[in-house]
DNA sequence: ATACTTAGTTTGATTAATCAAAGTATATTG
DNA sequence: CAATATACTTTGATTAATCAAACTAAGTAT
């Protein structure tokens, strides 16, 4: 069995590779995204590929093999389910429930993960839009785009927010953007590095590029 | 943070002195119920002493202090509620439960503990009729005695179970033994070392003192 | 191209938890 | 009481995960 730290390195690695498009992780993404030093990280990543985890390639990065994916998706499916438990038959609030999750995550067992499944009523999607992965560790896409991506004077719907950090949660909820929302671009100039946007009828206001990639949207 | 280890010794040893009644508890005990040797127990037990978890008196055993107490009666608190749900919300079955509790219960945070007490609407036993502490560390004793110490043609309900191994749950399953079952004691003579019972019109059947002493009832 | 910066790797050490095997009290029993 | 058995402790070693600090390769800039 993989110790909570092996699937979480899998985990991470994964997240990054759906978030940047890439199979091939860079290996400062992997030591910032768990915290630890960029030397624990090789050494780790080092005994990772021992075990057929993924394969490393030095000074480059990692890339995961079928195994390691298929552990990494399963890691997803349990935090995201456990993520909709929390909000919706607990009512924890949106902003808190990634740090609780990624406790249990390693905790609950496949009998229970399938229980639970049943329980939530087999939900496709997590509470921040994001898809739960199958059983078998496959992801139904949607065609979504980054906000960034969206022309001046385009209404879109937001499918989900690409951020674990509660203060951005927070900051997310105050402004109503949300899964489901509807948002329309006032004004959207490469240079100004800003969009501006407004939902329903509140007062109009700005993300950086920074924010707004973080947010997916459908036409 | 005490570790999931420190949480374990803690617990086992709370759970060994409720059962034998006596706040000291030998080393063999320990070390048997945490599945470790006896040289691992020795040493994790000075530890703990000396970071004011318990006292330890070499070769008599070991008590929990009063902060050791609180810890181990919070992870009893977690352990059965958890096993609460996931009888009661999850349907998983009686005889599984344990094991499962027994890794949840140390990724669960306070803040979703509290929630879920909540959602369960805030019982007083798990599903094996054992008591489940208070937010504060306290139990509320009921007025119960082994099956054991019962008269011959007294009639008594079984208030829970003293055991988690999954065979011996399983067994009480299929006699019937359940809490808030009525039970007749047809025969027990203390030479015998066994106590004849009768469930319901059911056919009745023996129990020897080992098997009788973990079941507890009510007059 | 030479120097500098950044990303990644190595090395040596540490901590928590464990085991096997050798050693030592205490209790039991002839 | 002496011999033995039982329960417990000590010792030395191992594993997983980590860090700090020294080192090195690759890329960028002057």
């Amino acid at each position: 069995m993989p110790t909570s730290t092996v699937e979480n390195y899998l985990k991470q690695i994964l997240v990054v590779s759906l978030e940047t498009n890439c199979p091939e992780v860079p290996m400062g993404k992997v030591a910032q995204g768990l915290c630890v030093t960029s030397g624990t990280a090789t050494t780790m990543i080092k005994n990772l590929a021992g075990n057929g985890w993924l394969n490393y390639y030095p000074r480059r990065g990692v890339r995961l093999t079928r195994k390691g994916k298929k552990l990494a998706m399963n890691m997803l499916r349990r935090h995201r389910l456990l993520e909709t438990f929390l909000v919706e038959t607990l009512g924890l609030d949106w902003s808190e429930i990634h740090q609780e999750a990624e406790e249990l995550e390693h905790a609950i067992s496949e009998k229970v993960l399938e229980k639970l499944d049943e329980f939530l009523g087999r939900p496709r999607q997590d509470p921040h839009g994001h898809p739960i992965p199958t059983r078998g560790g496959v992801i139904r896409r949607t065609s979504t785009q980054s906000l960034i991506s969206c022309k001046e004077g385009s209404k879109v719907i937001i499918d989900s927010i690409v951020d674990q950090e509660s203060d951005f949660l927070k900051f997310a909820r105050t402004k109503q953007l949300f899964p489901g929302q509807e948002v329309r671009i006032l004004n959207h100039e490469k240079q100004a590095d800003a969009i501006t946007l407004q939902v329903g009828r509140e007062a109009p206001f700005s993300l950086g590029s920074r924010s707004s990639e973080k947010i997916l949207v459908q036409a």
